[in-house]
DNA sequence: ACAGCCATGTAACTCGTTACATGATTAC
DNA sequence: GTAATCATGTAACGAGTTACATGGCTGT
């Protein structure tokens, strides 16, 4: 059994310390709902996968009910939770890794005309807009939960921390877009 | 042979539009220095690997030159620049993908003491100052060459984009720390 | 009855990494 | 002469994806 996790492992392990137990399901629910702001959503099939895995460590314990409709709830051990805030505080924490489609089209825009990398980065423009529109409501919902002390305080600074990345990042593409107008 | 390539590919291919035929090792040098701040450097096993498919493709052509030491120079092809101009133009452009484990840490903060979430944000930041300068010296590597028109505009305006993101980020981790700090 | 959601997985595959191997050239 | 850099790969592996399969439950 190997003693390093992947930090997907550990993010998965994250969602499961708010005092509820999730099915598999659910867990990929949560993580569609918040988790793809900072890091990736795993896909359904991995979400399994990974409490399996977090299940064999003993980090999750499983509660199956056998009903006609097979669930199984995962909640967060004592020593899944020593393990993770061994992680946090030991862990070396990695630079953000960053794959930006645009800004690479972007340094590309030699090969192809001016308008065309307009039209791109107007389009990402609206993306933004869109996301920070769902992330708003994610933020919105923690409302009256997210003072020093409450259960929701720390996903709220992640909220807060991800509208102004995305507010930065319309800024930055707005005057990126106003240089590339400029010489029409 | 697969139609389509994936993104990491059209990069690299994107590298070699700067009017000049390099190695495998100059490529991943090049790599190195601008392409890790908005997305990848691949290995340097991959780059070898990514050529061979570029040219297996017609994208890119190589000249190898038999002296005792073998050496590779690979230079993009006419059919490679049409390639990327299409791919520019006529393939989605996806929404930037973040891998953000000082996010991801910040959200399960509960879980450890403030202390560490917040050595956790300043080791972040003195990070982000470190990157920051690599990338400014790449910035001002351009100088000169970066007017519309030149060689190294696209360059130049990722740089800016890349700098100005770091400032943000800078801004943002140093706001929750102030936020954190406030109930100690 | 039928669509859509709830719930759980398996199989095949690709991307990308680390570890390893080899040897030439250059700088000190 | 020896360390660092230049240069090119192969092999084994892990993370994560898509496609597929199965079937119960819920609302209309």
């Amino acid at each position: 059994m190997r003693q390093d996790l992947p930090i997907t492992s550990f993010a998965l392990l994250g969602l499961l310390t708010f005092g509820d137990e999730l099915t598999g399901y659910e867990l990929k629910q949560r993580a569609d709902l918040t988790m793809r702001f900072y890091w990736t959503s795993p896909a359904t099939s991995q979400v399994y996968t990974e409490l399996a895995r977090l299940a064999e460590h003993g980090l999750v314990a499983a509660d199956t009910e056998d009903g006609n409709r097979r669930t199984t709830r995962y909640r967060i051990t004592a020593k899944g939770r020593r393990r993770l805030r061994e992680w946090m505080g030991r862990t070396p924490t990695r630079f953000p890794t960053l794959k930006h489609p645009v800004a690479l089209k972007l340094l590309m825009g030699h090969v192809t005309d001016d308008q065309t990398v307009i039209e791109m980065l107007e389009g990402y423009v609206e993306q933004l807009a869109a996301n920070r529109a769902d992330l708003q409501a994610v933020r919105d919902s923690l409302v009256g939960r997210d003072e020093p002390g409450d259960a929701f305080r720390n996903p709220a600074l992640v909220a807060d921390w991800g509208l102004a990345y995305y507010d930065s990042e319309a800024e930055i593409a707005e005057k990126t877009l106003a240089r590339l107008r400029e010489n029409r």
